[in-house]
DNA sequence: TTCTTTATTCGTCGAATTACGAATGACGAC
DNA sequence: GTCGTCATTCGTAATTCGACGAATAAAGAA
């Protein structure tokens, strides 16, 4: 068990608009980063931020899609951090 | 789905120090502080604070017995843990 | 009593987090 | 071309985190 890698994924989802942005990804499948903005009562460069240390810790994917960006889930690095919580 | 909780768990999580110590504690069922500290590369002061976070999240459990004192898991909360993951 | 051990709390410091608005860049619409 | 939209980056302020040593409290040993 690597006590690291679990803690940068704990990490990642210590913040509960960065739970709900995983969740609706989990929900929707994806999205664009417009769409985000309607679900969090925060402003847009405060959204980029949480959403930049989601993608840091692989936890989304962005791919951009023309002008605008389109995340979704990483089911596998998603996998991997259910797999570790499970092995606690 | 409750984010606000699901964060509060992982921000626990979100040290390695932290990680470390839950692991270590649901290997071995209880241990004295003291015996934390030998696990840990860090001031006794330092550890005692990360235990602190543990045990407010609730992950962890602390009685005085006696002069030292013995913490153990708190297998319920983590239960919680698990399954708030695992509908991720 | 005095000393030692054990665990915690306090004070402090630098680093990181979280929030925002402003500025920026890139693409379409007009 | 200019304007508006979309997403990000930058700069900044307030707060929190993480680490340490010092001080503290409580119990037992000498």
């Amino acid at each position: 068990m690597d006590e690291e890698s679990l803690a940068v994924l704990c990490k990642a989802l210590a913040h509960p608009a960065r739970v709900k942005l995983l969740n609706y990804l989990a929900d929707y499948g994806t999205c664009y980063f417009g769409k985000l903005t309607d679900i969090l009562p925060l402003a847009p460069s405060t959204i980029s931020q949480h959403v930049t240390v989601l993608k840091e810790a692989g936890l989304i994917l962005g791919s951009d899609d023309n002008t605008r960006t389109c995340y979704c889930v990483n089911a596998e690095r998603l996998e991997e951090l259910k797999e570790m919580i499970a092995a606690l």
